[in-house]
DNA sequence: GCTCATTGTTACCTATACTCACAATGAACG
DNA sequence: CGTTCATTGTGAGTATAGGTAACAATGAGC
């Protein structure tokens, strides 16, 4: 409020706390031996929380990305074998995604990776700024994940 | 705390927050006119806080990303006039970025779409919780910009 | 049946940043 | 001096994340 210019600068703050995020995350992932990036580990992680199968286009919804992109990520996590492609029997159009057994093993491992990383990056805070700054984001971001069930 | 998962739930809220922000951005960066891209802008902005023209790998550092990416950029506005490459007398080896009057016009032009999309990202929070937003990630991103001068 | 909306995808493009190799230059030192 | 080594920027290529536009298949409304 005071410097003009400290909504700017904070938005530089986040961008940087965010590459730092994706780096290390990258680095977690590539530890923990799995041949997942930061997208596709997040759509896993997503897709855990649905009740049941969601379709392409929940998932887009979901992850905040245009429709196509959740195709790249679909792809690739299932030629690794995480997820399956599942017909709807109600309608030919929508193709549900299925974590597989594969899946749900990759997603326990990723469990570590992502509490590692998370633990490198917040390793400043105390957990009662932790806490602050997680109530903060959730008034920005809006709070609602938009997951199938609300986890 | 009492969710072993809420470390990751605020890494996944700050990725999202960062690409809505990246989203904004460049929208307000077209709107303006400026043809101009995010990280570009960021190098535009961060030239401006050097003292005396910086070195590229003054620019990197001071960014934090690798010197391959500060050519990208620096190649991207030298194009659109708004920097200039300026040899050091002192070391041929060095390259000086210098900002141009165009540059310097462009800056002024930027601030706005900068101001117009931190509003936009921030209007959900008081002005106290966007000054506690800022302490915190001050000190998740460690304070210090690594900016030649300290603005 | 015809029209229109939904759903996923094919094909292509952009932005950002990385690695690796390298040429030019400067510095250290026998 | 010359040899070796470190610094500096960049060319070439790659990866990741995302976006647009067009389209084929399907379902829904009249």
């Amino acid at each position: 409020m005071s410097d003009p210019d400290a909504d700017g600068l904070l938005a530089e703050q986040l961008l940087r706390l965010t590459r730092r995020l994706h780096r290390i995350q990258k680095r977690h992932l590539q530890e923990h031996a799995l041949g997942i990036t930061p997208a596709q580990s997040r759509l896993l992680r997503t897709l855990a929380h649905f009740g049941e199968p969601p379709r392409m286009a929940d998932l887009a919804e979901a992850l905040e990305v245009v429709p196509r992109a959740v195709t790249t990520l679909v792809d690739a996590l299932e030629a690794g074998g995480a997820v399956r492609r599942a017909p709807d029997p109600a309608n030919r159009r929508v193709i549900r995604v299925e974590l597989t057994d594969e899946g749900r093993d990759a997603l326990r491992r990723l469990r570590g990776a992502r509490r590692d990383a998370a633990k490198e990056i917040l390793a400043p805070l105390t957990p009662e700024q932790r806490e602050a700054l997680g109530g903060l984001l959730d008034t920005l971001v809006g709070t609602e994940p938009a997951q199938g069930a609300r986890c």
